[in-house]
DNA sequence: GCCGCCAGTATTTTT
DNA sequence: TACTGGCGGC
């Protein structure tokens, strides 16, 4: 059934608006997956579409499945025939059938981040540039700029003509390029822009596709960067029946290359375009919106619109200052034990962060308080070295053509083939234009390997004999037969007995993932060949495979969050410096600072009805104590939607005497929950005093005992912060001062910054300023 | 060719 | 602090 009951006025419009250009301005929480699945729903059932003719795009794997499955529920019938995937899928797939077009063969391998890195290592050192200079990331930076905008070598070479400083970014690009090509290799952004290069190229390949998808749908359209956009436009460009789904405040993938302007930008693109802004929230109650709301009116060049609910009020957003991350963690751990303690479960709860590191802290706390928790993503399982090394066996097997691949696993387990040898084959490679594995299997032809040529015709003679497998195995049978023949759990062993255990786990894992995709291809009576398998597997991330519903808190960043919902969510680490990130607020742009308020938006609209925000007053940050203030973020949140108190603009790192006004005020809020945990003491939060917080929560937990040492050092660096800052005022919050230009005044607030203090002067003559200590040289009086 | 030590560096990261 | 990668010694 694909009726429109229970949508709302603004849902039915979007699904009923089936032809030209549409845009779907969606809030968080508006339903716009539902409007989504229902509008091709109604596309099949009532206008007698063709499943086979509509295209839906997503960007992550997790987003496309959950599409598929909601699809599948509503189209009773042919709904295996739409195309629901995401931008890399749906690009490959065109490619693995056209791309011979643009001089690649189809069994085209992808490089991963890893992979890249690779390969432009060996580019600099190919032409002799210095890579303390122009460090490999910047140039894969700046390529990857590039292809995003669709500029191609030539252009580029092009366009940085004369600039002497870019020539070397030119010469890389180039070369890089060049060395994906023999590799018969992609990189992420190839796949999108050899898909519009093929379509532009091609005119009659695009025609082709533009007749199959007459009806096309972009999710999540606020992610896109420009060539995104383009291939859109050019599928769409025959029917122009374009759907695009978005929301410009979450929009949070800037840094990867996301453009906000094909949203904003929509109307203009597309003169007819509707737009249709679904802005009721069926996920969050009240208090909650209004907090997000008031954080992301800060934000300047946004669409217009007001998230609203007709949910009550609520609970109020809790606010808690901890002394230091370790108090952090353990206020968010206690929350959650009293919380499932009441009825509740584990899995109604997640904690968000800005960054990784912050999850180290919580998870001992979660472990050694017996809280079963999930970290999503960290370390993708795809990236780990034991999975790579077997992926790489496979890709070489399937690929001959595959450098990377095949160097990563020439001398693993080792055999005895080292740099200089490798470096011998490379050179006879380069020469006669062949691919390294061709030279390796004339290696006897090599001048000076001596030996060692046995050794890679060795390795050569059990590549083919795992190619001949090929057809009597299967994906799961191949991974065992490969690691039994080359030794590799010895090789583990040997390795690193400690770590073997966990890496010939990650392999079985492998292996069931390999056996799910043989059984799930089978079902479709697709073939399940190898290079699918190794398709499937490079464009998968750790997110999707992260199980939601397993009775476990979740722990991840806010980045990974977006999408999701939890009944709880605790946002930890919301202090300036950290979120927002140190290098949004120390840019000169607000570009930056508003991308990062847009996270902060994403963070608090995943929450339904409990929503904690918390910071710390001290955090070890990179090895070195910070002392942060409060994140702006919180203070854009009018107080009255807050429970918990906010310190009036103060600082604690100077104003650590009325630690008790804090302590009270939020003891007051939560009635005697956390103090249980937390013993005597915590009531009278001094550094001393919350020194031996952290210790005794040390010494309580065992593992988390080593994790005291680096905060006694942070004790050590806050004494030297304090002795050698260049300019410590002899001046604090509630002093009074003068300046030499406007008098006399009141310090309201002073904010330690990495050179030197902000200090917030109340001005009896002149009102309130904001200025440097060392600048302002005020004087007490 | 291999192993281990030290120095440099650090966000976020759907694919 | 913690990881990675480069270089030097065996």
């Amino acid at each position: 059934m694909s009726g429109l009951n229970g949508l709302n006025d603004e849902q039915q419009a979007a699904v009923l608006h089936t032809e030209g250009p549409l845009l779907i301005l969606a809030g968080a929480g508006s339903g716009k997956t539902r409007t989504i699945t229902h509008r091709i729903a109604y596309l099949i059932d009532e206008k007698g579409v063709n499943p086979w003719n509509i295209l839906a795009i997503t960007f992550t794997n997790k987003a496309a499945q959950e599409m598929r499955d909601r699809v599948n529920k509503l189209v009773g019938y042919g709904a295996d025939q739409i195309w629901v995937m995401t931008f890399h899928a749906t690009c490959i797939r065109i490619l693995r059938r056209n791309i011979h077009l643009l001089g690649f063969d189809e069994h085209f391998t992808v490089y991963d981040a890893d992979d890249q890195k690779t390969v432009m290592k060996d580019v600099c050192k190919k032409l002799n540039i210095d890579t303390k200079r122009y460090k490999e990331k910047t140039l894969l930076n700046e390529i990857s700029n590039a292809k995003d905008n669709l500029v191609g070598v030539q252009e580029y070479e092009n366009s940085v003509m004369g600039d002497s400083t870019k020539a070397p970014y030119a010469r890389c690009y180039r070369e890089y390029q060049e060395t994906l090509q023999r590799s018969n290799a992609l990189d992420f952004d190839d796949i999108i822009c050899m898909t519009v290069r093929l379509f532009k190229e091609y005119p009659e390949v695009l025609e082709k596709y533009q007749e199959r998808f007459k009806y096309i749908h972009v999710d999540e359209y606020q992610d896109t960067n420009y060539a995104q956009f383009e291939l859109v436009r050019l599928l769409a460009g025959k029917y122009r029946n374009l759907c695009v789904v978005g929301d410009d405040d979450q929009s949070i993938y800037k840094f990867r290359g996301a453009n906000i302007r094909n949203i904003l930008d929509f109307e203009m693109h597309y003169d007819d375009a509707t737009v249709i802004k679904l802005e009721e929230n069926y996920r969050s109650t009240g208090y909650i919106l209004k907090c997000a709301n008031a954080v992301i009116r800060n934000n300047i060049g946004r669409k217009d619109k007001t998230l609203r609910t007709e949910k009550a009020d609520g609970e109020k957003v809790k606010f808690i200052q901890c002394e230091n991350a370790y108090e952090e963690a353990e206020t968010i751990c206690s929350d959650v034990r009293r919380g499932v303690r009441d009825g509740g479960s584990y899995n109604d709860y997640a904690v968000l962060y800005r960054t990784n590191a912050q999850a180290r802290i919580i998870e001992e706390r979660f472990v050694t308080a017996g809280i079963p928790y999930n970290v999503v993503g960290g370390v993708n399982f795809y990236a780990r070295a034991e999975i790579k090394d077997i992926l790489a066996y496979l890709k070489t097997i399937d690929n001959g053509t595959d450098d990377v691949a095949l160097r990563r696993i020439i001398n693993i387990p080792k055999r005895g083939i080292g740099a200089t040898s490798l470096g011998k084959v490379a050179e006879f490679a380069e020469i006669r234009d062949i691919t390294l594995y061709e030279a390796m299997t004339r290696a006897d032809e090599i001048p000076g390997l001596g030996k060692t040529a046995y050794k890679i015709k060795a390795f050569t003679d059990m590549i083919g004999s795992f190619r001949g497998y090929l057809d009597i195995k299967n994906v799961p049978e191949m991974i065992k037969h490969i690691t039994e023949q080359i030794g590799y759990e010895e090789y583990l062993r040997d390795n690193d007995e400690e770590s073997a255990d966990d890496r010939i786990a990650n392999i079985d894992e492998l292996i069931t993932k390999a056996v799910v995709y043989d059984e799930q291809k089978n079902a479709e009576n697709e073939i399940a060949d190898l290079t699918g398998f190794l398709e499937e597997v490079a464009l998968v991330s750790d997110i999707d495979g992260a199980n939601f519903e397993d009775g476990r808190v979740l722990l991840m960043t806010l980045h990974s969050a977006k999408g999701l919902e939890f009944p709880n969510v605790y946002i930890a680490g919301m202090e300036d410096g950290l979120f927002p990130g140190y290098m949004s607020v120390s840019s000169d742009s607000d570009d930056d600072l508003e991308e990062e308020r847009r996270l902060a938006y994403v963070g608090i609209t995943r929450a339904e009805e409990h929503l904690t925000l918390l910071c710390a007053k001290q955090r070890m940050l990179r090895g070195e104590m910070q002392y942060n203030a409060i994140s702006r973020f919180v203070k854009e949140i009018p107080s009255e939607y807050l429970d918990g108190y906010i310190p009036k603009s103060r600082n604690s790192y100077i104003d650590r005497t009325d630690d008790r006004r804090l302590s009270g005020g939020y003891g007051d809020s939560y009635g005697s929950g956390y103090g249980d945990s937390y013993g005597a003491g915590y009531d009278r939060g001094s550094v001393s005093r919350s020194y031996d917080t952290g210790r005794k929560a040390g010494e309580a937990v065992g593992k988390a005992t080593l994790k005291a040492k680096p905060y006694s050092l942070g004790l050590s660096g806050l004494k030297k912060g304090a002795d050698t800052a260049a300019s410590e005022p002899d001046y604090k919050v509630g002093d009074r001062v003068r300046h030499i230009k406007f008098g006399a005044g009141t310090v309201t607030a002073m904010v330690k910054e990495t050179r030197d203090y902000k200090v917030t002067v109340d001005f009896d003559a002149s009102g309130t300023k904001v200025m440097y200590a060392a600048f302002a040289k005020l004087v007490r009086c």
